[in-house]
DNA sequence: CTTAGCACTCTCAACCCGAGAGTGCTAATG
DNA sequence: CATTAGCACTCTCGGGTTGAGAGTGCTAAG
């Protein structure tokens, strides 16, 4: 569709479009080249600015919602802007000790941990702030704890190394006695902490099946148990948080529109297939309009980044909004975000082994 | 403003007035004389229902919303509506058999039953599921469980009889080992369960302050776990299901009304205040339009019911949406959906003791 | 290369207008 | 005397029109 880019643009080109993105992101609206003129450092008249603007609409930068409108930028203008011409401005000192302070104090075990991330994600950027759970299967057991409830029941606890804790209640065939199951915990612990969920329950599997007939009655009951409380086959959980504040965007003005976007925060699944995009890399990664066919309907973005401790990777943070954001603060705000978060899980729970 | 009512409606105002309401909550349009007449039984002319409609528009039973427009009932309509005229149109099996499936198998332990409901709520009325969690203050304890972590942290783990569960981890001044934690469960369990949280907090404190000189290591660590892993002093937590669904009614056709409903269902400690005003009788509570000033300024209403095991209310549970509801179906869901909850958590929870 | 000037296009809000819906009143009717 | 047919009146709503305003593209001059 679109004529070849120009292998580079001019400095003036790029200051006219960085000019343009800039105040489009302030204002929601078509950017006149009279404004540029006006506002921008190089003193040009409102029609050169023109004749360049025409020609950054030709190279499929620029775009009109009709004749006689100012110019709006594309995907492929935030793309060129993010990745060379943005000035990124980092997170203030006041943001910095908000979020540390909320994330320190507050939360005592990981789950209040991720829901406070998001919480911030959308309260510092005013978008909405997504961050996805560790995928159960592969979260590293640290504990396994059961405790006896009335009749044939049994709360199961588990506690993933990362501070994630997970309850199920089960029900057993008989009443297991409270000294039993203190012993099951502690053998259970013992003997699977430190191995993934997955690998857990390929292990009872394996073991359930070779010593089906030399197995005596407690340890029956022991693998029984086990398999029945860390089997948790969910996939990961995805915190939204702040959809209302972008009902005050200019870009949900429309009442279709405001029904499309939370149909869309409520597809959970397809949040998840979107935000495993960002998986790979380190970085954060941008992913614009139509890029994504989630964001394509709204010309929505998202800013995502990848978190967890050491080398592994356990879930991804995110924000997401209008394309229009200001991705200078938004990015490094992913960042740090992104950055704490982990280091808040790896700080408070990988210590020293307690046994 | 309106005249006083009359002491009692003749049948036949009667008979239009409830038309009137019946075709409105279908419609969600002023009725017209007319189609009361050609709809209704009575064999009477629009003129003639006019007239009629005309009083009860004097009585404070109907409005218009310009001249010339058909009639709206108004609050009191639908008050007299759902005292007096209304027939109840039972739960039906295929809805009662969903319910009761989702609630008995899918749930594990109470938080989820509660998700569960509130979701059911939603899902069958097609408007928003509230249901209030029990005041943590006032559960009664069922076990408590410590779990060791890394280092000096803790993972207390709070049962209420009725099956909710808590997780919270606590640091303590110097790394307990496992068996210790085992005893310590074992004695605090044995020593406060049947008890609400407030009162084992108080005569912790108590215990403290008097015994502080002779108190021996053990007890004192005991003890300082208990108060910090039985202090949870969050109030009553707000589970809201289904917000979207009422995107599609008419009455939230203009953004502005949008954001005022988002706004009111994230002020959690109103919403709180209001369903406790439906704490009081066992039965469903109505509260419509100006009754209140949450649900006056969105012209919605409550339909809400208190649950709770035995004689002990432990929360409410309700429907929230526009005023012009199907109250013949919705009343007897929120009964419902109020004693199959109450069921479930008495069956699930509180059956014969362990020890 | 830059820019002033101008014609052209498109949107948007305001306005008007007529159709349609519904009412209130009156007079006729059983 | 209750009921109803008839009719004038009121109000909303959608469509069409219009004029102002904003912005562009082009051209010609500096």
């Amino acid at each position: 569709m679109e004529p070849k880019n120009p292998a580079i643009l001019t400095p003036r080109d790029s200051e006219i479009l960085k000019d343009v993105i800039l105040t489009y992101i302030l204002t929601a609206e078509p950017v006149s080249s009279r404004s540029v003129a006006k506002h921008g450092k190089l003193g040009l008249s409102a029609a050169s600015i023109r004749n360049v603007m025409a020609d950054l609409e030709e190279w499929g930068f620029l775009a009109q919602p009709h004749t006689s409108a100012g110019r709006v930028p594309t995907r492929a203008a935030y793309h060129l802007f993010i990745e060379t011409m943005m000035e990124t401005r980092a997170v203030s000192l006041k943001e910095r000790r908000y979020i540390e302070e909320n994330l320190k104090s507050g939360p005592s075990d990981a789950d209040q941990l991720v829901e406070v991330t998001s919480h911030l994600l959308s309260e510092l950027s005013n978008q909405v702030g997504i961050v996805l759970t560790p995928t159960w299967g592969d979260t590293v057991l640290k504990a396994v704890d059961f405790v006896p409830l009335s009749g044939n029941r049994v709360l199961c606890v588990v506690v993933s190394t990362t501070g994630f804790v997970e309850n199920k209640v089960i029900e057993t065939e008989e009443t297991v006695p409270r000294e039993e199951l203190v012993r099951i915990s502690n053998y259970l612990t013992e003997s699977f902490a430190g191995q993934t969920l997955r690998q857990i329950r390929e292990r009872l599997l394996r073991r359930m099946a070779e010593e089906r007939a030399q197995m005596d009655r407690w340890l029956a009951t022991t693998l029984e148990l086990a398999r029945r409380g860390l089997d948790v086959d969910q996939g990961p959980d995805v915190v939204v948080e702040g959809t209302t504040s972008l009902l005050t965007q200019p870009e949900l003005s429309d009442l279709h529109r405001v029904r499309r976007m939370f149909e869309t925060f409520h597809d959970k699944a397809r949040l998840v297939s979107l935000l495993n995009q960002c998986l790979l890399g380190g970085g954060v990664r941008v992913i614009i309009g139509e890029d994504s066919d989630l964001t394509s309907e709204l010309g929505f973005s998202l800013v995502a980044k990848t978190y967890g401790v050491g080398d592994r990777t356990l879930g991804t943070l995110g924000i997401f909004g209008p394309s229009r954001m200001e991705y200078q603060k938004i990015i490094p705000l992913v960042n740090f975000l992104g950055e704490t978060l982990s280091r808040a899980l790896a700080e408070s729970f990988s210590g020293p082994e307690t046994r």
